[in-house]
This record gives C-alpha cells, structure tokens and sequence, in this order.
DNA sequence: TATCTAATTAGATGAACATCAAATTATAAG
DNA sequence: CTTATAATTTGATGTTCATCTAATTAGATA
C-alpha cells in the first residue's frame, strides 16, 4: 500500500463526526437526513464529511427515489485500518530462495565464520536468521550460552545479541533468552 | 470505547511525516538527530511529531548520554489500530456494577486474596480487571515487581502475568512491562 | 409544467496545525 | 566551571479544514 493512500485513510477517520458516522452506519445504510438528525449536524456538513469517507472508499450509496442511502463498505473499513500494521515488512516477502543463498554465500568465508554484519536491513535480517538456526525453540538460554553460541560464527556477540533482540528473533526476560518460536528458518523465507 | 482516544490515534498517524517516523521506528529505535536527517526535517519538527506519537502511547523512549532514542510501541499500535474495527461490539458493555460486584466478592476472601482463577471468560476478564486497579498507568515496571505485585492477590502470578498481556490489559517489551493505558478501573466497569 | 424533497455546491469564518528560526534547557565531557 | 551536543520551547507564518448560510441541482410526482 502506498503512503499516500494511508495517510488519507487516517485522516478521514482522524475526525470525531466522520467516526460517529461510520459508527451509525455500521449498524445499517441511512441516508443523509438522517444522518443530520442524529449528529445535530446540518445536511452540507454532512455532505462534506459522507463525500470524504467516500473518496477513500468507506462509504458507497444507493438511490431509492429521492432518497439517497449510504453505506459502510465494512472489508475496506477493515483493509485500511490494518494497513499500518503490515507497512515496512514486505521486505522479506520478496526475497527469493536464490538471493537468500547468495547474501549467505557472500557474508560467510570458507569456514562457515561471518566476515562481517551486513548494514543494509534486507541483508541483515537473511543473516540473522540464517546465525539462529542452531538454536532450539522453547528452551531458555544464559546470556553467556547465547555469547558462546554466536563467537563460533562472529567475534561480536554483543551486536549480534542486540539485532536478534531488536528484530524480535529472540526474546529476553531476566537475563533469560529465548527463541522466537515464530522465527524458524523454513518459515521466515 | 473512548471515541475521543481513536479520534486522537487517527488524528495522529494521518499525517505523513509521523507516518515515515513510524515506518523507521518499526525497524529499530532511533535518536532524534537520525530521523531529522533522514527525513530531511528540522529538529524542533521532529520534537513536535515525537511528542504527538508520545501523546498517543505510540512512542517512548531511553536516554543514552545526551542522546534520547525513540522507540516504537508495537503492541499499542496494533491494539489502536484495531480499535475501529471494534467499535459497537463491545465486549464488557453488557455487564452491570451488580454483576461485577457479586463476581469480586466470589472469588476474594476476606483478607482480599483471589481464591481462584476463573475459567468463565466473562468473570476472568472482570477478576483481571480488578487486579490491575493498583497499577500506575505510564509507569514501567520490571518483571520483579508485577510479580510481587501479584503475589499480593495470588501465588499463581505467572498465569496472571500471562493473561493480562493476552487480554491486553498490560504490555510487554523486552522485559518491561507496562499497563494499558486504555484499561482503567473505571472505565471498563 | 409546476412543485416538492433530498442532496449538493459555493463562499465565508474561525480554529487547528505543520514547519521553521531563534532562544533555552539538559546532560556529558574537558 | 566551561564548553559541546542533543533536544525542547517559544513564537511566527501560511495552510488545511470543519461548519455554517444561502443558493442551486437532481429526481420524483401530481
């Protein structure tokens, strides 16, 4: 989803009366006087904000002689609210199996040891979690057991301990690490 | 459901520079300086924006030395998203002070200890609800101390810990925990 | 055609707000 | 104590926007 859409998405919904009116017509289509009526609100204002919600595709309507009724489009409403939370991980969806095995083949020297951490976001997350797969699921580990684990592939456990932790491979509670039961190798790529 | 709150979050994300802030905060913490820079804007512009999403429980942070690193706060953007497709199902409207009232006193003894945990999910959302009275919202707290917290009401605090985050009545980042501002005693009740 | 009802447009007003430069505060380091 | 760096506050400016009144359009019906 691009910016632009998301952004105008929040900001129509960024608004008390258009939210009491997508509220009103969650429960059903209602046209525009009655919509008025409801919110004390006279019918251009009304207009304006009804014209709003449509312009992002909330809201359609359908005529019955003079009357015109609106109506929540109830999937887009639930599309566009989710749309920030997926934004910025599409990344690792694109990634091919062969350009995952080529990042590992240039970031690894003949004796499976790292050369070095990758900067670029794309590379880094291969590599990540390419360095967890000797890890096991639901056991706990000591910081000193994750440091031992990662010196056999790198000498800067700190930052690799860091990045498992800010990019959520790993979790840690009380000094206890333990592995993202949700990040297992078959599964991220 | 606070109308005002969702008007706020949206009012807030619907602004594209707050939402590049959020995109970059998604990958990792940053200091101000950094997204100044990336985005081409001046500091106090990023001061303004930052306080905004701070308003809103999207954003905290941590001081190192002079520099302050803004984090991202997943799970509340998650939760806040989410919040409009929820609107009008509430799930605790139906329930009446009577009702509360009479569950609170079935499940503490005299001294004010929970007796039990109930399985029901209506009374343990109620029970949970409850429990958490005494938490400070804004305020973080190591796991140590939910822990003590607890223990106060009941020996069982990891099942307790666990269901206030799966219910969402408190958050969980590394290994700070902190209450859901949007679940106060009462306004739930 | 004339008339009624519902919705829209046009234009005005006042409030909210994104951005910046300048000044100020907070913390760390010399 | 002095200096340097990062963040914040203050105040100004131009823009966006919610709401209204008055006028206009669109469609139905007699």
């Amino acid at each position: 989803m691009q910016l632009d859409k998301l952004v105008n998405f929040h900001k129509a919904v960024g608004d008390p009366t258009r939210i009491k009116i997508i509220i009103l017509l969650k429960e059903g289509p209602l046209h525009g006087q009655a919509i008025s009526h409801k919110l004390g609100l006279k019918p251009p204002t009304i207009t304006h904000h009804i014209s709003k919600l449509r312009d992002i595709g909330l809201v359609y309507q359908r005529r019955e002689g003079n009357t015109i009724y609106f109506h929540l489009h109830k999937k887009m409403l639930e599309f566009s609210a989710k749309g920030i939370l997926n934004l910025g991980e599409e990344t690792m969806m694109e990634i091919t199996e062969k350009e995952k095995l080529s990042i590992i083949k240039n970031f690894f020297d003949g004796d499976g040891r790292l050369t070095n951490i990758p900067s670029k976001r794309k590379k880094k997350i291969v590599i990540l979690a390419y360095l967890v797969r000797n890890l096991s699921t639901g056991k706990n580990y000591t910081e000193k057991e994750i440091n031992e684990y990662i010196k056999k592939y790198h000498e800067d456990f700190a930052t690799i301990r860091r990045e498992w932790i800010m990019h959520q491979f790993m979790f840690r509670q009380d000094n206890v690490y333990e592995l993202n039961p949700k990040v297992m190798w078959p599964m991220v790529f």
